[in-house]
DNA sequence: CCTACCGATCGGTAGG
DNA sequence: CCTACCGATCGGTAGG
């Protein structure tokens, strides 16, 4: 095999943590095995493991992939509305919708992950961290926003409000993932009517 | 090694399924290996898988004595109470501080093998569905008995709350085990007083 | 319950 | 980016 050019060698990459990303969501971070990937790319193992060095490395940006997704998603259409209770609706809206459709096989990457690292030390456990509270302090200034804005009651606690939406679409997860309860995404938007509508 | 009597066996057996809960727990019930599990109880692998038959078997085991663990913790000591209000909140205060106490060294282990296994199929997979679902109903049935009994609203869909108590058990699990949120059982408990409390 | 062993696969390296 | 290879470990079996 002749070597590639930059940009052969770039969209290979790409190609690669893409399918690292569908692969661990379904395998976990952990399952997801540098041969596999390689059989499912139609490489060789060390060409596979040449563009990151080793597991751990890959396995972050797996997880870098997927927080673009995740962005993408849920925070690109909603990120030029002006923060408060309208944008934050719309995006719990987006966010369920995220869920409901699927858009990784083994459900929502951050979640997962969640799961797996959070007993064990590392870079990929930090990392994860860092992306669940990165998420969770947009939910919270736009809950800010919405009180001051007069839409939630003076008394609203922004970081316990960003738990109970943070909370749902865990639960929401698990109702679609594990249970294959149907009705979780309609349960999810009423628990967040519950949430954020009645007191307005 | 002279073959063992029957309770002597047995005694074998639990210690081995005790040590792959705690394993289980913190590296996941696919990272659970036999030969590992040999090392820390001073067996050979054969004499592990021996008790078993499969690695799939000694998950299932695993689990059910996670499920007699959570079912010490958090609903034996609530088991003679009348099902309802007063009831349900001393189930969800048990079941925050069995997250609090760290019960298994790598936080929930439900919720834990629910993240692993929601996307592949198995008995495994099932085993966990059913553990879950099962706890919901009991959430549900108190929900039911609190209406019925006017210490909760007639609108109350007990669904719903089940589904709302389930999320704010997962997300405490995230804030204690991920985030290493020290407040996170007290932001729990101000979001079960938010749901079951303000409308008493 | 052990020793000894099986084929498969793991993450990763050397060298081109 | 490949072939060829490394030592370690996987789940599991045979036989006692």
């Amino acid at each position: 095999m002749p070597r590639r050019s930059v940009a052969e060698a770039r969209d290979t990459h790409a190609a690669i943590v893409a399918r690292a990303v569908d692969l661990a969501s379904v395998e976990g971070l952990e399952g997801l095995t540098i041969g596999r990937l390689a059989g499912e790319t139609q490489m060789s193992k060390a060409g596979v493991i040449g563009h990151f060095g080793n597991k751990e490395e890959l396995q972050l940006q797996a997880l870098r992939a997927a927080n673009a997704v995740f962005r993408r998603e849920v925070w690109d259409p909603n990120a030029q509305r002006k923060p408060g209770l309208p944008r934050l609706l719309a995006i719990c809206d987006d966010w369920i919708g995220y869920l409901e459709r699927r858009v990784f096989p083994g459900g929502c990457f951050i979640t997962a992950a969640s799961c797996e690292f959070d007993g064990r030390p590392g870079r990929v456990r930090e990392a994860v961290r860092e992306s669940v509270l990165t998420w969770r302090r947009v939910l919270e200034d736009d809950v800010s926003a919405a009180r001051a804005a007069g839409d939630l009651p003076k008394r609203t606690d922004p970081a316990l409000v960003a738990f109970q939406i943070s909370a749902i679409a865990l639960a929401t997860n698990q109702g679609i993932q594990l249970l294959g309860d149907e009705r979780a995404p309609a349960t999810a938007r009423a628990a967040l009517r519950d949430l954020l509508g009645r007191r307005r």
